[in-house]
DNA sequence: GTCTATACGTCGATAGAC
DNA sequence: GTCTATCGACGTATAGAC
């Protein structure tokens, strides 16, 4: 047994991986997946481009990992939203998840198209379905709770939060690619400007009327 | 100049390029992109491999070429759907649009899954984009004529076009991806039968309260 | 149609850990 | 002394410009 990793190399290692992972989440955030080359991420992080390979096997197999980690992030977010204030009606949660979803989306306007639209590797598209499903997953639950309640008239939860999905994710990637791809933000960090001005009340007040919710007062 | 393409020769190699098309239409709508390698589309063509590269430089083109063909359809189906009765309400038009939309996409289920959702090359994923601005123009001028005319709310009609894009599409994903990948349809051509029973009226309600139209009788 | 630029993935060599 | 991680240049394929 000539040769054993040592912890103190695993370490390193890992700590190595997390570099890696850290320096594509700051590329995909800046410039997309476009901008995810494996010499850059590797430039980035500071090693050599073949030393990628010793912890992703492909550019498929990062693009996947950058993906689940920002997605999952989201996915956590709009959880939380959804769960403050049970005390609130369904449409109200609805409507806090949709404008989490939308305000973190417009905040980030380049990681947000990489997310929903970007054209990627086939790998990243089969997330992309995953995900989805765990989103329409937290709408259903709330807009199940709300018909059995009583609060919103009767029709098959599942469907309904599909389609709010959908709905969301389609009305933002217009926004989305307009300016940011035209000024193709140089990532100097004050991203605070509006972006899409009007998009999210439009978005509320459409859910709330898509959800048969009683007053729709957004009108 | 010892070699010059004849009009025989050239008729020749458009109608084995049509050959080539209609393989992979046909192997689209049985197995979605999944069926059509080239290898596949070559031996239902009756053509060896490596001829499909005359007609096309790689399979990206190719699967960009049949995806055009079909979407093409498509909007042309959906058109056709917009402009019919123009006496009717905007409201009723959309709505007919979406049951032209959705009942071809059920009638058809693993085609329409390989068009709207199924992991597939980027260039595809790009031309996506584009066809889905193209559902969404349609969209858009029906719901502002909605709008000038009063009968609809006032509302941004490209954003609210663009919602129900998504919200189709992703509603039709779910009902898609169930039945049709676990029977995986041999295309026997019997494709009559239901699949996704009230999908098409509940997506049909939930456009007509999400465009604000007076009476939603469907509720 | 040619030519250049870019990017993925690999390989031999080197340096260093065990 | 043996084995492994890292480097960085190279092969190949592809896209875009002229």
């Amino acid at each position: 047994m000539p040769y054993r990793r040592t912890p103190a190399v695993q370490a390193r290692l890992d700590a190595q991986r997390g570099t890696v992972v850290e320096a594509g989440l700051a590329l995909l955030a800046e410039h997309g997946y476009a901008g995810c080359t494996m010499a850059a991420v590797a430039a980035r992080a500071g090693i050599a481009t073949g030393s990628v390979y010793r912890h992703f096997p492909s550019k498929a197999a990062l693009s996947v990992e950058l993906f689940r980690t920002v997605v999952g992030r989201e996915v956590a977010a709009v959880s939380a939203a959804a769960a403050l204030g049970a005390h609130r009606t369904s449409a109200d949660r609805v409507v806090a998840v949709i404008e989490t979803f939308a305000g973190r989306a417009l905040k980030a306007p380049r990681l947000a198209y990489a997310l929903l639209a970007e054209p990627v590797d086939p790998a990243v598209d089969a997330e992309r379905l995953v995900f989805r499903r765990a989103f329409r997953d937290v709408f259903a639950g709330l807009i199940a709770a709300g018909v059995a309640s009583g609060e919103l008239p009767p029709q098959d939860a599942r469907l309904t939060a599909s389609a709010l999905v959908g709905a969301g994710a389609e009305a933002l990637i217009g926004p989305l690619t307009g300016p940011s791809t035209a000024t193709e933000d140089d990532g100097d960090g004050d991203s605070s400007e509006p972006v899409g001005p009007g998009t999210v009340p439009a978005l509320v007040t459409f859910t709330l009327r898509a959800l048969g919710a009683p007053d729709a007062r957004h009108a």
